[in-house]
Order: structure tokens, then sequence, then C-alpha cells
DNA sequence: TGCAACCGAATGAACGTTCAATTAAACAAT
DNA sequence: ATTGTTTAATTGAACGTTCATTCGGTTGCA
């Protein structure tokens, strides 16, 4: 029952790895499954064993990569301070991108594509219990600024997938430590603004 | 030969829009010449008058929406302050982003697609020469932080973008306030940090 | 008369999917 | 252990459809 259970996982994350590097390099419709059955090294038909069509196949993928992004998440602590694991997060969920570049361009060609308004999002358990608790957390407990936490997701996410593109591109280098920098431009901006003492000349 | 010039800026805007069009609805592929022609309200074989073929197409219309985001840039000016200058940059290129729903799904496909990277921009002429100098002056002249400007741009743009969707998605309205508010989000994290005087507690 | 714009049916290649056939695994009975 | 039986996994050639592109012909303006 171990080797049934292996030989099962084995080919259908290979069909997941082939698919997730072809459309990397080729776009969803640029690669046939055809080339992902040969780049899994199975049959075509063997991919309809697994996924009713090849719709299916991408929906499915999409979980598969966003359950890869569940171990991003930092758990809380008493050791971290509240700035320090939203650094932390947002650091790794970068370097996850950077490290997973396939996963990356699969999940934003998926959610720049159709694919994502004729699917709600199936998998937000993860986003739902982990993540929005986390940042409503940080504006009850005044952390952050006041402000619908919704405001916060797009500029926290956005700044994470545009970094990791950019390094990707080759444009730039993100050292971990100018990750850290750049996280904290992120911070600066939904931190609860202090009463600040300006030391550039007003205009 | 005005009229000429019409004709042919008509059928060949009305390619584009149509393309436009469909491909925020059914994506790159799902979107096949027939359909861009009966949309356009051209023929199949009138599209090939104009471009070479589908990618032809493809990469002209990324041209003609880049073209279309050329307005949004502000002009700089004695009367705004550098901040408002960046606020209004934000604001604008948003809200454009907003009122051309298509050409933004259409950018972030195309920019998520491999189509990018076997096209290197060529159209970047108007970004090295009016959106570089324009960071790049803000951090010379101490109203952004010091660090390199490449690390400003994914930040600002992905911001930018997501808050686009975001209120095109209809899971948060943003109201000119809440974009000014969100465009000071970023602002406060990329100007020259002041002295800071806390108001929240420290942990 | 010539030339550019335009048409749309025809073409052929590419692709997703099916299916009849084959192999491997699991289980039961002896 | 061996055999027979059932079920699951796998194969790849074949099918039917879709789609980008072509091309011979038509229109209309200069």
């Amino acid at each position: 029952m171990n080797v049934q259970l292996n030989n099962f996982t084995c080919k259908k994350t290979a069909i997941f790895d082939s698919t997730l590097c072809l459309i990397k390099e080729h776009g969803f419709h640029g690669t046939p499954m055809s080339l992902i059955a040969k780049n899994a090294n199975v049959a075509a038909g063997t991919i309809y064993h697994y996924f009713e069509s090849k719709d299916a196949l991408i929906k499915a993928l999409y979980i598969y990569v966003k359950d890869g992004l569940a171990d991003t998440i930092p758990l809380e602590n008493n050791i971290l301070s509240y700035k320090d694991l939203f650094i932390q997060y947002w650091v790794d969920q970068c370097e996850y991108f950077i490290a997973h570049e396939n996963a990356l361009y699969f999940l934003e060609q998926y959610l720049t594509s159709p694919y994502r308004n004729s699917n709600p999002e199936i998998e937000s358990k993860l986003f739902l219990t982990r993540i929005v608790p986390f940042f409503q957390k940080g504006i009850d407990s005044g952390h952050i600024r006041k402000m619908d936490y919704q405001l916060l997701m797009p500029v926290i996410h956005g700044s994470i997938v545009a970094a990791a593109k950019y390094h990707l591109s080759g444009h730039y280098e993100f050292t971990k430590e100018k990750l850290r920098e750049t996280a904290l431009i992120i911070w600066d901006g939904i931190k609860k603004q202090p009463t600040t003492i300006t030391t550039h000349p007003i205009i």
C-alpha cells in the first residue's frame, strides 16, 4: 500500500511539476497536454486518469501551489515583536517566490487569467484563518494605522510579488538585507504613524 | 488623405479595442482571431492587413495601451510639492486603470506571460525619460529616502495595480479619498524617514 | 488604370480528449 | 506458495474540433 501511494503521488506530482515548469516557459496555452505528458514521462492518457480535463489540472495545480505557500506564514510567538513578525512574513514570502520561480509565475498567470473569475477561491481557508486575523490584530492592537485591513492587502501582497519578480528578472539582486529594507519601507507605510519631526526641506 | 487616415485608424483601433475587450474576458488564447474580427466588425483577413500575426497584434496592442498611460504622468511644476506630485501620480495612474479595466487586465496578462521575455520592452522611452528621472530626482533632492531607485519601482507600481484590481474586484470601493489615503501609505514608506517619536506601545 | 483596403470561405496544422488494449497490483481461494 | 479474478493504472494511436493563417476575388478611392 505504501508503494501504491508512492506511485500515485509520484505520477501526479510529476504531472504537476511538469506543468508548472512548462507554463512558466510557454504560458497556459502554449503548453499542450502532449508536452506536459512527455515532460512528466507519462502517456497523454494518463493525465486524464488523474484530472478530468486540462482546466481541472490547472485548478488542482493552483491548490497545489498555494499549499506550498503555507509554510511561509510565521507562527505568532512571544519572542518577536509585531513589527518583526511582519518583516519576517514579508521576507519569507518573497524568498519563497524567489526560490520557486515556477510557482510565482504560475500564480501570477492564474490570478490574472479568466480562470480566477470562473473559480471563486476555494483555498482561502489558509488566508482567512491565518493572514486576515494577523493583520486585523495588528490594527486592533495599534501597531498598524487604523484602516480597513482590506486596504492593506494590495499594498503588501503587491509589493512582495513585485519585488520577487524584480529580483528574478535580473535587474536587481535582492540580498536578504535588501529584502528586509524593502519590507521596512512597507512597514513604515502601514505602521501607526508617529508624531513626526521632519528633517527634510519643506517645500 | 485625412479620410484615408481616419479609415485606417478606425479599423485598426477597432481591432485593438475589440482585442482588449475580449482578452479581458477570455484571456489571450481564449480569444480567436475570428472573434476579434467579428467583434471589431471586420473580416478575419483584414486583421492580417494591419498585423503580421496574432503575436504581432498582441505586441502592438501592448504599445497602444502603454501609450494610453502616458497622460497620467504629471508634469512637474512649481505649484505642487514633490509629495503632492507623487500622490497625484499614484492616484492618476490608479484611476486610469480603474477607468480602463481592459487595459489593466491586458497589461497584467501581458507582463506575466512569456511574451514579455521574448520581447524586451521597446516602449520604455516614456518610462526612461519621465518616470525614472522623476524618482531619481526625488532621491537626490532628499524627499525620498536614500535607496536604489529601482527598489522603488516594485513597491509603487505593484501597489497601484493591486489597488486598482482590488477596487475592480468589487471587494472594496476606492473613493478618491481612499485612493489618496493609500497613496499616502506608500508615500509614508518611501519618504525620507524623519526622526520619530513613537506614540504606540513599544513591545 | 492602379493600388490599397477589405472580404470570407478554404486550408492545414495543432491540440484536447477518447478509447480499446495492455500491464501491474490487490485480493481470494485453494 | 500458486493460481485465478477483479480492479486500478497506463499506454499511445486515432478522432474531431478549433484556430491562425492564406489567398483569390471585390470594392472604392486617386
